[in-house]
DNA sequence: TAGCAAGTTGACCGCGCGGTCCGGTTGTCG
DNA sequence: CGACAACCGGACCGCGCGGTCAACTTGCTA
């Protein structure tokens, strides 16, 4: 299958280097942060960074593929739990432990994904739906709401803190609390517009 | 008071015409839009708009400050109707219903803040906590949440619907109901983390 | 209506970005 | 150990951005 032989040591190690470097300073500044300023948290030249990932948004897929396919591991485990209820919150708790903005934000911006991620997001989106499904039918969660309305709330706690410029770190947890209370069943009024289909 | 003299007529039209493109480039691509693509909208020289606004932080200032102040005064109206719990929700509906997005993506980006965007928005904080304040004494609202909670997770059924590439128009009405209802009484656990307190 | 300040315009500037390229360096394997 | 291919690095390129400026046009007023 791939006829690529095994990189040269000091490569394998570069190219380490710059994934590790590349997720800090995305989590610091974003997606904006500049190619140059990764090298250089690398403690690498910048063709460097280009020759390891052509594009800046490869080098992004090579991060998000790793997010994704853990988050995902994350979730087809959590399926196998007794309660259904506390499985799915603990994947959302999961998937806002981990910098989970950065990729999603990724998803929507980029213009069109890597075959490979696409198909890994598409895995992501089916075991959401297969835990909001054992979770409504556990009586965890109310009736009306989907596995996508579920992906679209997921980073809403991160992204609701981030308007703080000082936020404490597990601030989060309380708003991922505010809006799981919402999709139980208790107190639920009904929802005004249909869901919708993702993708 | 302000010793200026009023501006030229082709002036005052040009700085209007100005304002309702920026409005419509920043709805339709973000904070990120270009001032060119702005002037050109607007049809009208590129020089013209650094004449009316010296910084391109300013103009979004101008068009933040008419934003954030007819909001204050839908919430400060909404003070006084009957029912607190349904005004709180008719504030939120009508803070997501005007691309409030922006707005307050600005006020997190901003380094600093001129000095009258920052006291209207302190003065949009005072409503908010007065809303909340008033139907969490009606009971329509849970006893541990606060104003920094509500002024926090406004914007985030806006957000959330960003993710899709063609939603609805009125999808967020879906998750703002979703949220509010994570704000009611019946079925609230007990929050995780302490409020935080704005600025 | 004459004249001037106020307003307009688009060419222009500096900057930082993503991406390229080639001369020098280094791991690797016969 | 020698030699070559793989790899590295940083000068360099084109581009689009926010912002400036000097020459030109135009609405106001005496």
């Amino acid at each position: 299958m791939t006829g690529t032989r095994p990189l040269r040591a000091d490569a394998a190690r570069n190219r380490e280097l710059l994934l590790t470097a590349a997720a800090t300073e995305f989590a610091e500044r974003g997606l904006d942060a500049s190619v140059a300023d990764i090298a250089r948290r690398a403690g690498v030249g910048k063709g460097t960074v280009f020759r390891h990932f052509p594009t800046k948004e490869d080098l992004i897929a090579a991060i998000v593929r790793d997010r994704i396919a853990a988050l995902t591991g994350v979730g087809e485990e959590l399926l196998r739990a007794a309660d259904a209820g506390a499985a799915l919150l603990a994947f959302l708790t999961a998937a806002a432990h981990q910098r989970q903005q950065l990729d999603l934000s990724y998803l929507q911006t980029a213009t069109t994904l890597p075959a490979d991620v696409e198909a890994l997001r598409e895995r992501m989106f089916r075991v959401i739906h297969d835990l909001v499904d054992r979770a409504r039918a556990h009586g965890a969660i109310r009736d009306d709401v989907t596995g996508a309305d579920v992906a679209l709330l997921m980073c809403a706690p991160n992204y609701v803190t981030g308007y703080l410029s000082d936020a404490p770190p597990d601030l989060w947890q309380r708003y991922l609390a505010l809006i799981f209370d919402g999709l139980r069943p208790e107190g639920a009024h009904p929802l005004p517009h249909p869901p919708p289909t993702l993708v």
